[in-house]
RNA sequence: GGCGGCAUAGCCAAGUGGUAAGGCAAGGGUCUGCAAAACCUUCACCCCCAGUUCAAAUCUGGGUGCCGCCUCCA
C-alpha cells in the first residue's frame, strides 16, 4: 500500500510519488523568533517530526529542511519595545526554540537555514522576477504583479476579484497607504526602509525583503526549483504559501511544491490558541507539569488536520494513558530509549530493523496494521490505538521471551512516532525531595527525643551514604548535599 | 461579506457506503492489613429533517450550532 497524503492544493488524498524515486525533498516552515513558542509550535514541530520519521521509516531518502525567520517587522517591533538589536532578540529565542524541541524530542533538521543567511539570494530573485516581468519596482519597493499569474488564489482557494473588492478592510486602508501598488493584492518582494534600521542595500536601496520570499529563495537554493512536500501550520496557506508558490512558479514555470501539506491548530477554550491573543502557554511552562512523551500523546491521538482543543483534563487523560504504554515497554528490559530503528544517528533509520519483528506473528501483524494507518495520510491516531493493542498483549502474555520482544517491538514502533517511552515515574522533583528529607528529620527528631540514639544515627548514616549530610544546628536540624 | 472545515459515549478522539478503533473517567472483579498502583472486565445505533441505496456515521439537499482563513500568526 502506497502512502496517501491530503493535498491542500487539490483538496484531495493522493498517492505520494516522489518525483524522485525513493528520496524526498521535504520543507516545512519553521517559526519566526520573535517570542517563546507554545504548545501550537510544538504541534507544528512535532507532526512535521512525526512525518519526516515516517517518511524515513518506510525506506524513503528523506531531506528534511526547516526554516528560521530570523528577520521580520514583528522581530524588529519587539527588539525596540526590549531595546536589544533584532538580532540579538532573534538568536535568544532562537536558542530558546531549540532548547525545546530538544525538550520534546523532536529531531533536528536536515538542514535549519536562516533567513538572515539567504539575502543575496532573495534579491537576486526578486531581480530576476522584475527581468521577467512578473514583479515591478516603485518608490524603492518591489511588488509581485498577481495579475499576471493566472493560478493565483488557487492554493488559498481564493478568487482575486473579491480580494481586490470584497470586504477586506485592510485591502481598503492598504490601498490608501500604499498608492505606489498598481492592485492592492500585490505583496511585497523587497520593502524600503529607513537606514538606521535593521535592513540590506539591493539595486533598489536600502531595505528588508518581504516575508513570503525567505521560503521561496531557500527552498531554491537548499533543494531545487520543485519539491515533494511542502508543509507549514494551516494559517500559512494563505497568503505566505499562496505567494510563495505565485513567486517561485512565475520565476520557474514549474511547480514548487507537488504536496502541501498543512497541519491543524492547538485551540484554548475552543479559541485559536496564538500569540496575538496572549492565551498560550509556552512549551517550557508545559514541560514543568508533563513530560515531552506526554505532550506528544495528546498531540498525535488527534488527526494532524484536526484541531485540538487543549485542557489540563485531556493531558491528564494523556498522561494517564501514557502510563500503560510506558509500563508494557518495561518488559523489553533495556535502557535504550525507543529508537531501535535509529542505528546511530536521527538521520539514517534502519529500515531492516523491522524485519528481525516479522517472523513473529502478533508483531506481523502489527506491523501490517501500524503502516496502513500510518499510510493513510499519517493516520497517528489510528496507529497509537495499535500501540495499546499491542500493550495490551504484552501485559497479557505469560511467555517472558514472547513478552520481551513484543515490548521491544512496542518501543522500536513508538519510536517512529518520536515517544521514548522512557520511564519517568522515579523521577522525584525538589520540592517532593524536601518533603521526603524533611520528613526523615522529623522522624530522627522524634527519636533523639525518645533516647532512641540507634534510630536517629542510622537516619543521619544512612543519609551521609545517600549524599546528604545532616547537621543539628541552634536552630534544630537541616541538610546540605555533601 | 467571501472561502474552507467540523458536529461520533460523561470527556478526548479514529472511522469517507457494509453494520461504531483507541484513550481518560465511571461500574464490576483479581490482588491487598488499609490505601494506591497494576492487571482483567463492562460501557454508543454517530446534531436535526428529507433524499439516494439492498445497505449511510459515512453520499446528496436543507436546517441548527461551533471553529478557522481572508491582517501578524504554527
Amino acid at each position: 500500500m502506497p502512502i496517501q497524503v491530503f493535498n491542500t492544493l487539490t483538496g484531495k488524498k493522493e498517492e505520494f510519488v516522489p518525483l524522485e524515486a525513493g528520496k524526498v525533498k521535504l520543507y516545512a516552515c519553521g517559526p519566526t523568533v520573535y517570542d517563546s513558542s507554545h504548545l501550537g509550535h510544538a504541534r507544528m514541530a512535532i507532526v512535521w517530526d512525526v512525518i519526516q520519521r515516517y517518511l524515513r521509516f518506510s525506506g524513503l531518502q528523506v531531506t528534511f529542511v526547516r526554516n528560521i525567520t530570523d528577520i521580520d517587522d514583528k522581530i524588529i517591533n519587539r527588539s525596540k519595545e526590549l531595546k536589544i538589536r533584532p538580532d540579538q532578540l532573534a538568536r535568544h529565542y532562537l536558542y530558546e526554540f531549540w532548547a525545546d524541541m530538544y525538550a520534546l524530542n523532536v529531531a533536528p533538521p536536515d538542514i535549519e537555514p536562516r533567513a538572515t543567511e539567504y539575502l543575496q539570494q532573495m534579491i537576486l530573485m526578486a531581480e530576476d522576477l522584475v527581468k521577467k516581468g512578473k514583479a515591478y519596482e516603485a518608490e524603492g519597493d518591489v511588488y509581485f504583479d498577481v495579475s499576471g499569474c493566472a493560478d493565483y488564489g488557487k492554493l488559498g482557494k481564493k478568487n482575486i476579484e473579491d480580494l481586490k473588492s470584497g470586504a477586506r478592510e485592510q485591502v481598503r486602508s492598504q490601498n490608501e497607504l500604499k498608492e505606489v501598488k498598481r492592485n492592492p493584492v500585490d505583496f511585497a518582494l523587497w520593502k524600503s526602509a529607513p537606514e538606521t534600521e535593521t535592513g540590506w542595500q539591493s539595486p533598489w536601496g536600502f531595505g528588508r525583503p518581504g516575508w513570503h520570499l525567505e521560503c521561496s529563495s531557500m527552498i531554491k537554493s537548499v533543494l531545487g526549483e520543485t519539491i515533494d512536500i511542502h508543509g507549514g501550520g494551516e494559517d500559512l496557506v494563505f497568503p505566505h504559501h499562496e505567494n510563495e508558490k505565485a513567486q517561485s512558479e512565475s520565476l520557474h514555470d514549474k511547480p514548487l511544491a507537488k504536496y502541501w501539506l498543512h497541519n491543524s491548530f492547538v485551540n484554548v477554550s475552543e479559541e485559536k490558541m496564538s500569540k496575538s491573543l496572549g492565551n498560550f502557554r509556552t512549551i517550557a511552562d508545559l514541560l514543568r507539569d508533563y513530560s515531552a512523551d506526554t505532550v506528544r500523546l495528546f498531540i498525535l491521538q488527534t488527526h494532524y488536520r484536526n484541531p485540538i482543543d487543549f485542557s489540563p483534563e485531556s493531558m491528564q487523560a494523556a498522561k494517564q494513558a501514557l502510563m500503560r504504554l510506558v509500563r508494557a515497554a518495561l518488559f523489553a528490559e533495556t535502557e535504550e530509549n525507543g529508537s531501535g530503528f535509529y542505528p546511530s544517528k536521527h538521520y539514517s533509520f534502519d529500515v531492516k530493523a523491522a524485519e528481525k519483528y516479522k517472523g513473529d506473528k502478533t508483531l506481523s501483524e502489527f506491523h501490517n496494521e501500524f503502516v496502513a494507518a500510518m499510510d493513510n495520510d499519517f493516520n497517528t491516531a489510528v496507529a497509537i490505538s495499535h500501540l495499546f493493542g499491542l500493550a495490551d498483549k504484552i501485559s497479557a502474555s505469560k511467555n517472558d521471551a514472547e513478552r520481551k520482544l513484543w515490548a521491544k517491538a512496542l518501543k522500536d514502533y513508538a519510536g517512529v512516532l518520536g515517544f521514548t517511552l522512557a520511564d519517568t515515574r522515579k523521577e522525584v522533583d525538589k520540592n517532593s525531595t524536601e518533603q521526603v528529607l524533611s520528613l526523615l528529620l522529623q522522624l530522627r527528631q522524634d527519636a533523639r527525643a525518645n533516647k532512641d540514639f540507634k534510630t536517629s544515627d542510622l537516619i543521619r548514616n544512612e543519609l551521609a551514604k545517600a549524599g546528604i549530610n545532616v547537621m543539628d544546628t541552634a536552630e534544630g536540624p537541616t541538610w546540605e548535599k555533601a
